[in-house]
DNA sequence: AAAATGATAGAACGATCTTTCTCTTTTTGC
DNA sequence: GCAAAAAGAGAAAGATCGTTCTATCATTTT
């Protein structure tokens, strides 16, 4: 009973519902991404749709949980790539700069989804603030291993130029955001540039 | 022939109607503001806004305007102060935090309307990016004239503040984000601090 | 006095939104 | 093979979206 999957696994279409509606959202906005221009993305139904979750908001957390996922992963197999703690810290600062490079070139799917959603209760939010405090901590404790002085002042400054950099890399383009980024980043990590 | 106000100067209807919309889309986000809810505050008709905007789009931009203008303003009367060079960059910096902890509680306008609109040819896009490039040459003229040295880049990196201070001031609180903020521009303005 | 302009009022358009429903077909677990 | 669950197909609900329309009233300009 309660099976939660057929034979491959996990849901299929649930998999298509949510890789595709990820894409959409990210790309063009959540307001703006009807569950019609979804589910015909995804060759999935509406009953379908309605089956693995029991409205848009609850796939928009979805796809904000994706997003959380990816970035924890990609922490995690830095730490596990056995580099020192003080190696480590320039590893995090140029992981963050690949990854507004490479993936997020629309800008910080948290942030943009937080200007759709102003109401702080919603499920949204909440999950964009557990994420956030998530980030924060995991940078607090990578720059202590480092042994960097005022390792939550550096944290928090940390934060503050990846919001930057997902924002300015989205309307100015990356290229022209670059230097500043990782001149500044690296001089709050206490790192020698 | 085309008079365009009727006794009072400019049209009033106009003004209400800009005014809540300017606050309804700061406040809860775009798409989620219908054009009914705008009128039913402004205590408007609907033929009254469709007679002073072509569409929502125009109501849209001209709220970016109004922004805009602001912002310009408030430059304006502090190069008007008769303050010192040396001392307009700490007056600048000083009023980009205020306003973000007074006024922009609920992130930047601009870049929380891009979020909503992604397509870079759009009339709202481009007026995101006319703000911003006025912004940043701004700032690099204060600074030019402040004689600090490589202008262009620490404008760059005060632009990425501001766009950080917004955000983080909006999903963090500006209390966490203040001294993280402080401390990143009067270093990259060159500035004792 | 006549004409034009701007605002009011309210119905109505077609489109799209999220959600629910019924019915049939395929696939899976035992 | 058989019962149960998941997916497919499509209609339809009710709400709201942005927009257009006609008609009336008040004010002002000539």
């Amino acid at each position: 009973m309660a099976s939660r999957s057929t034979s491959t696994g996990t849901s299929e279409a649930r998999e298509r519902l949510l890789r595709t509606a990820s894409e959409l959202f990210y790309r063009e906005g959540i307001h703006s991404v009807g569950v019609d221009r979804i589910i015909g993305e995804a060759g999935v139904t509406r009953a379908t749709f309605y089956r693995h979750f029991p409205g848009k908001e609850d796939l928009v957390e979805a796809y904000l949980g994706v997003e959380d996922a990816n970035i924890r992963g990609a922490f995690a197999a830095a730490e596990a790539s056995g580099a020192e703690p003080k190696q480590l810290v320039g590893l995090v600062i140029e992981g963050l700069a690949d990854d507004v490079a490479r993936h997020h070139t629309r800008g910080c799917p948290f942030i943009n989804a937080a200007a759709e959603y102003p109401d702080a209760d919603s499920g949204v939010r909440r999950a964009v603030a557990e994420h956030r405090e998530w980030f924060r901590s995991e940078l607090e404790s990578v720059l202590t291993a480092a042994e960097v002085e005022d390792a939550a002042g550096a944290a928090a400054q940390l934060v503050l130029l990846r919001d930057a950099a997902m924002v300015g890399g989205y309307l100015d383009g990356w290229e022209r955001v670059r230097p500043a980024f990782t001149e500044a980043a690296v001089r709050a990590a206490g790192v020698r540039g």
